[in-house]
Formats: C-alpha cells, sequence, structure tokens
DNA sequence: TAAGCAATTTACTCGTCAGTATATAAATGA
DNA sequence: TCATTTATATACTGACGAGTAAATTGCTTA
C-alpha cells in the first residue's frame, strides 16, 4: 500500500482529482448509463433496430465507446435482463419469508412483479425473447427466468395446501398469472395518469378475485 | 366470352391443363404456402432475424419468387397477421348474438381467443409489435386489434351491467385479460401434449374464477 | 406465328451495422 | 522522465440481407 490516505476533503467542495475509489465509481456509472440509454431504445424501437451507433449518439459518445464498457451488443442485452431480473428474483426470495397465507404472500409477490415489469429495466426482460440471445445466452436467461417462475409456483402450491387457494394446475396458473403481469410491458405508458402501484394492485386483484361476481 | 365450355372430366384423372379458375386458385395456394412457411419462421426466429431467401430456401424456391406473390417483407408480416386478426374479428362479432349472461358470452369469447392465440398466424399477431411496421401499417394494425379491444370491452361491461360480473375497471380488466391469453404465443409447444382447448379452458377458468377458494 | 403475359431464375446493387484497427491525449506510476 | 494504462475518437472492414435487373421458359391469345 504505497498509497497515502488522503486528507477528507469538505464535502461542498468537490476535488476535481479522483481518488482510485472515485474512479471506479466514476465507470461504474458511465457503464449504468450506457445500458439505461440502450434499454430504453431496445424497449421504444426494439432490439434488433436500435444500433449501437443510435444508442451512442443519444449519449453523445461514440460506438467504440460502449465497446470499451461493454464487449458486444449480447452483452449490452445481457446485462439488461440481468438488471431486470435482479429485482423480480430478490422478491421472489423476499416473499417466502414472509408471513400470511399462500395466498396473501402471492398477492404481495405478484403486485411486486407487476410493477417492476412496468420499469425500463423489467420492461427488456419481458420483451426479450429466445431469438435475440446466443444459445449460451438463452440457457443463462432461462434459468434465471425459470427460478423466478418456481417461487411462483411454490406460493401458489403454498396457497393450495394451506386451504387460501384453489386447487388449480400450478404451472398453467403460473403461466397465466405472469402473462397477465408481462403484458403491460408492452402497453403500459410510464406518462400515463394511473400510477403504477394503483395498476398492479387492480390487476392483482382481477386474476386472484377472479371476475365473476362472488354471491 | 370467347371461350367455349370445357368437356367435364372424369375427377379421378385431373388434367394437366389448367383452367382460368384453377390458375387462380394455384396462385392463391402458392401465396398461402409463402405465407405459412413465413409465418412460422418469424415464430420460431423473429422477423428480423429471419431473411425472406430464408424462407424462399424452406419452400425450395428462390427470393424473386416471394416478390413475386407478395411485394416486400412488410406485406408478408402484413399479410400474416391479418389471418390472425380475421377469426379473432369473427370470435368477436358472434360473441355478440349469443345467448347467456354477460359472464358466459365472455367465456366463450375468451376460449376462443386463447385458442387462436396457439396457432401460427395467431401467435405472430400477439408477437408483432409496432416496432416492424412502417407507421402506415402500424395504423392499419392497432386499428384492427382495437375492434378486438372493444369487443372485449363490451362483453365484460356487458357482464358488469347484468350482474354477471364483477364491477372493476373495465379497461384494466381487458387487458389483463387479453395478457393472460397473449402469453401463450410465447410458451406454449404446439407438440405439448395437453390439448389446446383444455389449456384455453384450464386458463379461462382461473382467470374468470379467480385463484382464491371461494368459501 | 408473333406478341404478350406469367412464373421463375441467376446475378447483381446498395445500405446498414456489428465489430476492429489505429491514433491520441491524459493520468498514473516506476 | 519514460513506460503503461485508461478513455476516447476517426475511419475502416466484412457480412448480411432487402430489393431489383434482366434473362428464360412456356402458355395464351390476337
Amino acid at each position: 500500500m504505497p498509497r497515502i490516505a488522503p486528507i477528507p476533503t469538505t464535502s461542498d467542495a468537490p476535488s476535481p482529482f479522483r481518488t482510485r475509489a472515485e474512479k471506479i465509481r466514476d465507470r461504474e456509472e458511465k457503464r449504468e448509463a450506457v445500458l439505461r440509454a440502450a434499454v430504453r431504445m431496445f424497449n421504444a424501437r426494439g432490439f434488433h433496430a436500435t444500433s449501437l451507433d443510435d444508442v451512442a449518439a443519444s449519449l453523445g459518445i461514440s460506438k467504440p465507446t460502449i465497446y470499451h464498457y461493454l464487449g458486444n451488443k449480447e452483452q449490452v442485452l445481457i446485462e439488461c435482463v440481468t438488471r431486470g431480473l435482479e429485482p423480480l428474483r430478490q422478491a421472489a426470495e423476499a416473499a417466502k419469508d414472509e408471513p400470511g397465507t399462500g395466498l396473501d404472500r402471492l398477492r404481495r409477490f405478484l403486485r411486486h412483479y407487476a410493477q417492476i415489469n412496468m420499469e425500463d429495466f423489467g420492461r427488456c426482460v419481458v420483451r426479450t425473447g429466445d431469438e435475440f440471445l446466443s444459445q449460451e445466452g438463452t440457457l443463462q436467461f432461462r434459468a434465471r427466468k425459470r427460478e423466478i417462475d418456481m417461487a411462483l409456483r411454490g406460493l401458489i402450491a403454498d396457497g393450495i395446501a394451506d386451504g387460501s387457494i384453489a386447487p388449480v394446475d400450478v404451472k398453467l396458473a403460473a403461466f397465466t398469472l405472469s402473462g397477465a403481469l408481462n403484458w403491460p410491458a408492452r402497453w403500459h405508458d410510464p406518462a400515463g395518469a394511473m400510477p403504477v402501484e394503483d395498476i398492479a394492485a387492480s390487476m392483482v386483484d382481477i386474476i386472484t378475485g377472479g371476475l365473476a361476481l362472488r354471491p
């Protein structure tokens, strides 16, 4: 460690000289900026219809800069879906250890799920088909999604076991629920009037409560 | 009419000389064959990842032949989604004049809807985002889909009016239902064991009946 | 029989875009 | 002070793929 600890600067006068840690953070920030710009364009125009030249231009940089931070176009997409999948994974994990009946926990998880699917990276997950990735990428992607699907099925099974959920086909129910809550990735307009939380809550009410009027 | 009526041939010995009507039908058949080959590849690999050379090769013909029957690549896609939308439109129209409560009619329609979305052209409708079409194409496509969405909303509203459906937000409910039933276009495997009718029926039960166990 | 039309091919053009080679300038460190 | 690393740019290559030009063959019709 040949480096002397820097004298702490007053926090309101940021030095133009960056420490090693700061530079690592700078780099991260730039990476993230590239990913956010990319995911927005992927969502708006589709992966194949978006060139990395476009993405670079939208940030006022050049294409090789993107290649400097992220190896290639597929890598950009993979990082985007990873960022979309991560909060889903966390929500799924959290749902396991929560109190309440299976139905209660399922409903909480589904509201999370719906909201994440209306955010930039979540939308990208839904819109990314296997067509876009290499064989290896597809395998990883599917494995990650499967993890979440399995958690969802687990919650449904729990609910059936404790009597809070009707005895349905678990796999089919999981597909049906996720389909309903994935679809906003296609139609939801972030500029819309209705808050995301409300949309999520209403959709979950519809699919768990059912449309038929209860006597 | 300078043409003499042909002597009727025995039906088990088809003549190699085609009449005018036969030639028109031949042409139609070839068009359809191109569209069917194209839609399969679009569904399997995505629109952008499918070249018309690929489609032609899969039929043992050359690319200009496709251009002979269909003006350009967008036209191919438009014809595919048209063929997917048409049965949906018919089902929506038929649902209006059927007997039963709003809920009954809705459920019947939804089962149709789900099944169509598991067929080649129906899947293509679901998987075709606005990204793929020109401005004009997008407008037409959206208008057609809107027609079906409106029919769906109408059925839900009818059910609410006659008391068979709970008083939900109609627009959101329509999006939720269609989302759930669109999703099989992504995951359903036509070679799967479970018959399409059964999948459709189960999914419709889940979304109309709701997951929560009824006391 | 000649003109025209329908169906189909081979062999192109042209644009786009992922990815790369190379240069440069600044900061870091020996 | 000199070598190395980091960040960035300009300018290229190479592939792919939509769409077209032009030739061919055979049938239809004046």
